[in-house]
DNA sequence: TACAACATTGCATACGTATGCAAGATTGAC
DNA sequence: GTCAATCTTGCATACGTATGCAATGTTGTA
């Protein structure tokens, strides 16, 4: 009725006793480096194809204790730094025969009730825009598991991370907005609690106390758009409005824009300098071009998945912190210092050591 | 040493031990709806808790030959619209106590290449954006793996679908923009293979003949940015210049939007009309305010899981094609027509039906 | 009290693969 | 041709869980 090929999953043992081998042999064909002759592996291979036959991973992964599954929490999709991060981390974990299983709709500090679910998997584990409380933290030292937090950290040793310098990135957008003539700012914030944010903000806030500047209204922003845009307004409304106004990403920094630019009608940078952070998509765009601070995603992602394959590897897991530099991206979005940018690739950078 | 918690994972028989029953024991407490004592199940989940113990989702998913997996496969994520998708069928699955296996990274044709490494999986499959060959397809049917394409579809009967109204989408565009007195056009294709490409070319041509318009330049986008911004330098720099473009895409149309305006001076839509594809986030941002028609991602993404269990539980797969009707919003991005528009819920639709 | 009906439990086995071990086959050197 | 060294192969077992079955324990009824 189906020609002798049987519905559901083909076994091994189904395509050994077609090829007239044993189980062991169909097994060691498909597994790379096992001992097998020329001779046995053509017939295994042949009878595999006419049957359709796969090894199930899961099979496989019990037996191996490897899953070769990552999971991965990523909050705030709709902020297109995301997406290129879970892209890169899929081709990255794909060259290691890894893959990804994606958990999400889980914002800072939510990510807890996922977690039964996760450590069903037995897998290694990247949290994106998330943290983790110390005890599951704790729970997954004692099981051996993985983990990296992706873009935040933690004080406490108590799980690998890899960031980017986020207090210089911070401190270099005050000096530049500081170089570019400005006195009085605003900051919009991301969550408040998380790392990046404050590191940013700290950043910043160096850099203005360098120059004796008390003159900053903040504002939350929750990395959300729509409070990123309640924020402006109140900013924007404020009797000393700000001129200058750090926003903690450029997903928010565009929704800033829009607001200045369409509620309250104002030239940026003429009326309004705006900078943001992660060089992101529409920042690029030459709708906004925003001056932001770069967190380069190839090496952040590359470090990430450094550490989970060297945990993997080792059985050892040894909290590791990676932390990238970023460059200072100048655009149309900020008014310019009159020293200090460089021309580098097509792209202008500020460098303000290299040029005073 | 480790305060009598082995290192690794803790299994069933463990608890088992710890408790003072029996791993079946174990087991049926994990199991909603087994048979079990209160007395003993809190007892098995007291050693539990003691112990660390989750049950293996590998192991049950071997034995239950039910791995709770979705693979999804998935390409564009730089078009908002996927990762919003992928937050849905997230969130909707996880409702359903199933997870979300990412591939990505493969784009319309290129997925057989993950194919080896799905099927191992042995689960469901959503395919977005991508398209599948039909020996693959045969092979997932005589697999019994349910499939289903997501945003795109096929003539064969050979896997399931959910897709828009993409002809009447494109239909109602083309109509939208002759009613606003636009005569000449330009049409800027997703990949020209993709069946939502082929359906709103042929819905929006389907409009211009009804009025006896055969004036329309095609040229090619590829739903890839960098592509549209070429496509749309050559509309504008031809000597009869189109009044008029519908983008495939929301993602091609702001691309098309910032080429215009900033390479080409031109005012929208004064000087030209765009409209575009999907209503995707950008295209709801003051800046580009995009004349679009709606993929509604909820209705999407519930029929597509709606089409999944069923396979699932009924163990039979069945095709379907399930075909979404979305709205064409109206905004800033195209001339408006005299009659037509209507206001439903702070948000102006193109009935002409209704109105004339 | 006695017995039926039912709920709970443990035993044993199965899922599909990987792998240590020993036996058999092959190769190479002399 | 002989023997040692190496390569292949199959057998048996293990991975951690779910579940049919039979054997208990419990409850309710007359």
């Amino acid at each position: 009725m189906d020609g002798g090929i049987k519905r559901g999953a083909v076994t091994s043992s189904q395509v050994a006793e077609h090829a007239g081998v044993s189980q062991s042999a169909v097994s060691r064909t498909f597994t790379p480096g096992a001992s097998i002759s020329p001779k046995t592996r053509a017939k295994v291979l042949a009878a595999a194809k006419a049957l359709g036959y796969r090894p199930n991973a899961i099979a496989r992964s019990l037996i191996t204790n490897r899953s070769r599954i990552i999971a991965v929490v990523m909050a705030y999709l709709e902020n297109l730094f995301y997406p290129d991060v879970l892209e890169e981390l899929g081709r990255r974990l794909a060259a290691e025969n890894y893959h990804v299983l994606l958990f999400t709709g889980f914002k800072d500090r939510d990510s807890d009730p996922v977690f039964d679910q996760l450590m069903q998997y037995r897998v290694g584990i990247i949290l994106a825009s998330t943290s983790l409380s110390s005890d599951l933290a704790e729970e997954c030292e004692t099981a051996g598991i993985p983990v990296v937090l992706f873009n935040r950290t933690t004080e406490k040793e108590v799980a690998s991370s890899v960031t980017t310098k986020n207090f210089e990135g911070g401190r270099a957008l005050g000096e530049f907005l500081i170089a570019g003539g400005h006195r009085s700012f605003g900051y919009i914030s991301g969550i408040t609690s998380s790392s990046t944010n404050r590191d940013r903000l700290a950043g910043f806030q160096d850099a203005l106390a360098r120059h004796d500047i008390s003159d900053l209204e903040i504002r939350p922003g929750n990395y959300h758009r729509p409070d990123a845009e309640a924020a402006a307004r109140e900013l924007l409304r404020l009797p000393k409005r700000p001129d200058a106004i750090f926003v903690a990403n450029d997903h928010m920094a565009v929704a800033v824009m829009d607001v200045a630019r369409y509620e309250f009608g104002l030239s940026i940078p003429e009326d309004l300098s705006i900078v943001g952070y992660d060089d992101v998509g529409p920042a690029r765009w030459p709708s906004y071009g925003i001056t932001s601070v770069t967190q380069p995603i190839g090496g952040m992602v590359e470090a990430t998945v450094d550490i989970l394959m060297d945990q993997i590897a080792s059985g050892e897991i040894e909290v590791q912190h990676r932390v990238i530099a970023g460059e200072l991206i100048v655009r149309s979005s900020a008014r310019l210092p009159k020293t200090g940018i460089v021309e580098v690739d097509g792209q202008r950078l500020w460098r303000p050591d290299g040029g005073g």
